[in-house]
Parts: structure tokens; sequence; C-alpha cells
DNA sequence: GGAACAATACCAACAAAGTAGTATTTTTTT
DNA sequence: AAAAAAATACTACTTTGTTGGTATTGTTCC
């Protein structure tokens, strides 16, 4: 028997670790060496346990979920990442592979899904729900342009969601308020949005 | 022994749902029935089994969870109803007798309080997550109005939250723009926002 | 029966957001 | 150094949303 692979679990609902951990009791190639609930103790746990696999789910409170996923490449570029999610914000669902997720698998998926997820981890390939598809293709799909967004956009897409009108946003940014339009224009048109109500059902 | 509590979980995470059985097992008072991914299947499901509680998601896709309560509430007041949701909204925050809930528990707290609220519901009680407090204290707070929303009033902000404009909602709910208007107008001041995305913070 | 609430509809004026372009400068990548 | 991407700013126009009123009808609560 080779030696087991080794998995984190991060998730702030512990009811859902525990279903996980659960479902892959039987399988005795893996092994659960942590389960935490929030992106600093993932860290922490990481640092002490050095897992081959993290399962992160990506909503967590507190800090970005993609910040997160960033931090742990950095300094341990060989660990797997599994993210594992309610839904998958369109701009990820896109380029996966550039935000260092190895796979992702949707919350509402079963056990045959994450299986087939963290075997192909296993082998070195990567894995993506094929689910994702069916859950929310708007308007958009057809021609896929590159959507993901500028650090500045993302600014201001968090400045939106915040609540905070262009005048705001141009007011805090010291930038004209026609610039924040222009922002606010190719982050609607990236995310495939029509207004600020669908701009957030998309971005979480 | 007393004979032990029948409970039906419907939630559309399959892992979710493994973990609260997992949580459960050890306390033999306490036996699943049955386990649902979805609002209609939780009918039947009930119908069939006849549990003594029913642990509901209410963000279940396809259906509406507060009219799911109130199908069940209707057809079987005796069962006892244990919303275990991620967030809950304002609205029912306020209120939960009245939607028909005796219980409500959020996806983040443990198996403790899951099994305070069982408890308490097998006593007749009724449980409301402390947690829930600190959920989100938004700028509101300092005078609370009653902020309780008309039942058309919740059916607009659901379909504002949705990204329908205003003539959308007139057309769907054949009325006239201007009524919608007025509601909109109405929601906003109730829930104390001054545009799309504050409400939305407000109202999860 | 009267008071309060809910749902409907309207008016007018204004603010903000969204659509559709062009264009310049700076930064980053190749 | 050239190319690409990002950030900036502008014009002009359309649509939607927000504010602040009034008013009628029906329902529900006391």
């Amino acid at each position: 028997m080779n030696e087991p692979i080794r998995i984190l679990i991060a998730d702030d609902h512990p009811f859902f670790s525990e279903g996980v951990i659960n479902a892959l009791r039987p399988f005795n190639q893996y092994t659960i060496v942590a389960s935490v609930i929030n992106g600093a103790e993932a860290l922490a746990a990481i640092h002490l346990y050095l897992p081959d696999i993290a399962i992160l789910d990506i909503n967590m409170p507190g800090q970005n979920g993609i910040e997160l996923i960033s931090a742990i490449k950095k300094k341990w570029p060989g660990i797997k990442i599994m993210v594992l999610s309610m839904y998958m914000p369109s701009d990820i669902k896109l380029q996966p592979e550039k935000e260092g997720i190895d796979a992702y698998v949707l919350k509402n998926s079963g056990t045959e899904t994450l299986l087939a997820a963290l075997a192909e981890l296993a082998l070195g390939h990567t894995f993506y729900d094929p689910n994702i598809e069916s859950q929310n293709h708007h308007s958009t799909d057809g021609f896929s342009q590159t959507l993901k967004l500028s650090s500045r956009e993302k600014e201001i897409l968090q400045m939106i969601k915040n609540g905070d009108s262009t005048k705001d946003i141009a007011t805090t940014l010291f930038i004209s308020e026609l610039t924040v339009k222009t922002h606010r224009k190719n982050i609607m048109a990236k995310m495939g949005a029509k207004n600020v109500a669908e701009l957030i059902r998309r971005t979480g």
C-alpha cells in the first residue's frame, strides 16, 4: 500500500466538513489531517501538517478566498488546491488554473464527483465539475471573452456591492466620475450583468 | 426507552446532509427516516414517513422555502419545522413563528446547537439560534422600526434581487409600473436602503 | 364601525445607472 | 522597443431608479 494522501479541509460549516470526512472514511488511501473553519487557521494548519491537497470553501467569512489560495500557492506551490463551493463566480469558472485552482467541485454534487476530483488530483491532473456549466448560463454564453477583472475593477466592484454610488466611488478614489462609469461599464460587460442586482448575483 | 424521534432532512447539498446524519448517529433517541434534496421530494417523503421533525434548508433551488413550509404546516400541522440555513433573511429573523418555523439553526453553528434545538423541539418548545444576532447588523441599527414587509413587497423584493427591472416586474405581475415603483419605494424605506446594492446587503 | 394596513395607480422632477462610442497616458508583458 | 492591457477621461444619449407627494379601494384588526 502506498502512503495515504493527506488532505486538509477548510469550511466554515462544521456539518459540511463532517459530511466530507465521513464520505472519505471508507477510502483509506485518503487521510484527513486537519479540519479548520477559516483562512487563518488553514494557513496555520498547512504549516503544521503539510497536506497534499487542501479542500477549501472560497466563501468563508473574513477573508477573500482567492487571496487565500494565492497565499498558499506562493508558500507551498506543491499543494493541490480543490475548491468546494456552493457556486462558482463566472470569472473563476472560465480560467480556474490562473487562480491556482487545481480542481473545483460544487457542494451540491455528491461523493462520486468528489472522489473523481481527488483521483484526478492524485494523478497530477486537474478536475472541474461538469455540473458547473448548467448552474447559471446567462446571456453572455456563446462568445466568452476573458472575463477576468483587473484589480482596479475588482476594487470598484467591491464598492458597488457595498452600496456606493458612482459619485461616492469617484470621491473616495480621487478619480473622475466618468472614469468610474467606464470601469462600471467594463465590469458589467465582463460579468454579463445588466444591472447591479445581476452583478451581485454573479459575484456572490 | 421511548420511541425515537423521527427526522426528515431536506438539503440540496449531499455532504451537508451526511454531516448532520453523522452528527446525530450517536444519539439513538433520533432516527433519520429520510434525506431528500428538494421540496417536492420532501413533501413526498413526509407523506410516506410522517416524521416528527423536518429539517429544511430554505435556500433550495426550484421553489420558495417559505412556501414549502406553509404547505407542510397546512397538511401536517403537527410536524415541527427546523430551518437549517446559511443565513437568515431579516424578515424571518424577526418573526419566525409567523412563518411556521419552530426552530432555526445556522449552518455555521455546530452539533451542540443542533442538538439543543432538537431537544427544545422534542419538549414542544421553539429554538432560535442566538448566533443569528451577530450575523449582520448594519447602519439601520439604533432605531429599528418594524421592518416587516407585506407579502407583495417580499415578492417584489425577491424579483429585484433576481435582477428584474421595474418594467419586468410590472409585466410578470400584470400590474402598472407605477405600482411597482411605489412598492419599490416602500421597500427601500422600510429596509433603510438607498439603492439596490444596499437593499441586497440588508436582506441577504 | 372606525382605524390601520395593504395593494393599487397616478404625477412630477431629478438622480443615477446603463449604452455606445472615442481617445490619451501609463504600466506591464513579450 | 513594440504590443497589449489597464487606467484614465470625455461626449451624447437612453433607460431605470429614487424621491415625495396624492388618492382610491379593499381587507383586516380592534
